[in-house]
DNA sequence: GTGAAAGCGCTAACAA
DNA sequence: TTGTTAGCGCTTTCAC
């Protein structure tokens, strides 16, 4: 019995005789036999790792990430790999670290900025990469993201729809886009066009994930603008407390003011009343992201390039019909 | 220049000669050399890489996890090692297969149950590891985390000298307890303790993460117990919504209800009105988790066993001494 | 202070 | 279908 007879069994990259399999697979029961991993990296210039690289930065909501890595973490798994944690404050030099020492296959890279340092370095590095984001020159790599642009622009289309004029998107923090972070900006986009398209006045803000702030920003958005009855929220921390702002106010959601949430289903059940929203699949998204990585790694002539995973709405409790009192048109 | 020479100067394991130093670390800036992390795996015996398994379980808050997650990286990058990253629900198959595969140095075991299934198997295993948590024996095993019995304590403390004669303690999700998580337990068992040793009434309640149960749990709390002038809340999403109850009920925080928060300071000031809290400080933890480990790696003889954190409370804005029209006295 | 050489435990090409 | 063998790229002992 060679080694390499048991490598093969164990690899299955070439036939064995039925009882050798069974013998050996009977030795390796037995002794409780692994494998050495860097030893078999060493020898197939392979370690089974992908890295992923988790943003810890100001403004990203943390349940969402959880769900991105627990996706990454439990496909990867699934391909027979591990994940090693990255945080995006390595930046350039962690990509660089982990890929030269050859201690990961691949890189899986959240929070992508529009001008992301990272992406030329993603471009040079000789090892697969997928960006969960979208960055403005997406030449050479491959991303995954939801499509923030119809996301929004189903927002407005269905609030446009119920009859309402005047509509704000209440963003991220302001740091997100000031950093220029696709998403948030990508979103933006979708909101404005499709508020020019409909006709309809498109108010935004960005909001910090406190309660004050909400406060204050709510207090001031509807004090310019009273005409206000759709509101579109792209900032999960904010919900409760942005529930919370406007009964204080004493708007009523939805009579008197229609809701619209970008967020996890699950997040969008929670509230109360129950939220209208576009789902954030990020389960689906993180899935994705790793078969993307796994493909090229097999060497799979796999199309490159930008997914965008459509945009899905479900309309819930949070949203009506404009209310009549304010239902005079008011133009961009 | 013999290889091991390169070897020495990155390594420092042996004195080098100025000179060949210089020349050697030249030579790397110049040719960007990075030692392949498998075969310096395999030859030193040493992946420098930790596991650290997260939960993914229910009823577990994400942000304080992801708290932990961080510091644990950080720490761990400040060592020169990365962290490989496992889901809870790998359970002890996930433990075994890093371990006897010699994937990783050494393990970071977060959410502990008091009869944690995986605590035989971490004993036996042939490599160093650190719970951030504490199971009911811990014989053999290296512990580290907030000591939640002496938080209970000290927040049934603070509300007793301010008068208050009937606490109730607002917990974890059911589903914690039932799992017999250490954190939970140990908080209510502090919880009871202090009741009992200031002869005030203290009632304990499980709370699920939703506005609906927190408005069910607490009406029907204040309903069976309308003396309750004091709340310790141990469950970081319902904070929110709990101050929304709260307001509902016309219960004014903190004239008519005095609120303490076992969580993290920056949760605690984020509320209106800022919260008097125990600290929950998962970057101390994470880190010395982490520093514990290294010792062990490096052999350093350190006194295994349990480590707590103490508890440090901080009255803010939402405890303030008893309302008189209440202030008669309870027995339990 | 430096170099030479023997592995570490696998995989994969080559032989049979 | 199986065995033999040459590395993979380092670290570390041993010799100088």
């Amino acid at each position: 019995m060679a080694a390499s007879t048991v490598s093969y069994v164990l690899s299955g990259k070439r036939s064995i005789s039925p009882e050798t399999r069974d013998r050996v697979q009977e030795a390796v029961r037995v002794l409780g036999y692994r494998p050495n991993a860097s030893a078999r990296a060493l020898a197939s210039n392979r370690s089974n790792v992908l890295a992923l690289v988790i943003p810890l930065r100001a403004g990203m909501h943390v349940p969402v990430l959880m769900q991105f890595a627990t996706a990454v973490v439990t496909t990867a798994r699934r391909y027979d790999h591990d994940v090693l944690l990255l945080t995006a404050d390595e930046g350039r030099s962690g990509l660089e670290r982990v890929s030269q020492s050859a201690l990961v296959d691949a890189l899986v890279v959240m929070d992508v900025e529009l001008h992301d340092e990272r992406v030329p370095l993603l471009r040079e590095l000789p090892m697969p990469s997928v960006l969960i984001g979208v960055p403005a020159d997406t030449e050479g790599l491959t991303c995954i993201d939801l499509d923030f642009f119809a996301a929004a622009e189903q927002c407005v289309d269905h609030l446009t729809d119920l009859g309402h004029h005047s509509i704000a998107l209440l963003g991220t923090p302001s740091a997100v886009y000031a950093r220029q972070t696709g998403f948030a900006h990508r979103t933006l986009a979708g909101f404005q066009a499709a508020a020019e398209r409909r006709g309809v006045m498109g108010i935004e803000t960005p909001c910090e994930p406190t309660f004050d702030a909400v406060l204050g920003t709510v207090g001031e958005l509807l004090e310019a603008h009273p005409g206000i009855t759709g509101l579109v929220v792209q900032n999960e921390p904010i919900i409760g407390p942005l529930l919370d702002v406007l009964r204080r106010l004493g708007r009523r959601v939805p009579e008197d003011m229609s809701l619209m949430a970008i967020c996890a289903d699950d997040v969008a059940e929670r509230q109360v009343p129950q939220l209208s929203s576009v789902t954030l699949p990020a389960d689906e998204i993180g899935q994705q992201a790793v078969e993307a990585l796994i493909a090229k790694l097999e060497g799979h002539r796999t199309s490159a390039g930008v997914t965008l995973v459509p945009a899905r709405l479900t309309a819930r409790a949070s949203t009506c019909a404009a209310p009549e009192a304010h239902s005079e048109r008011t133009t961009a």
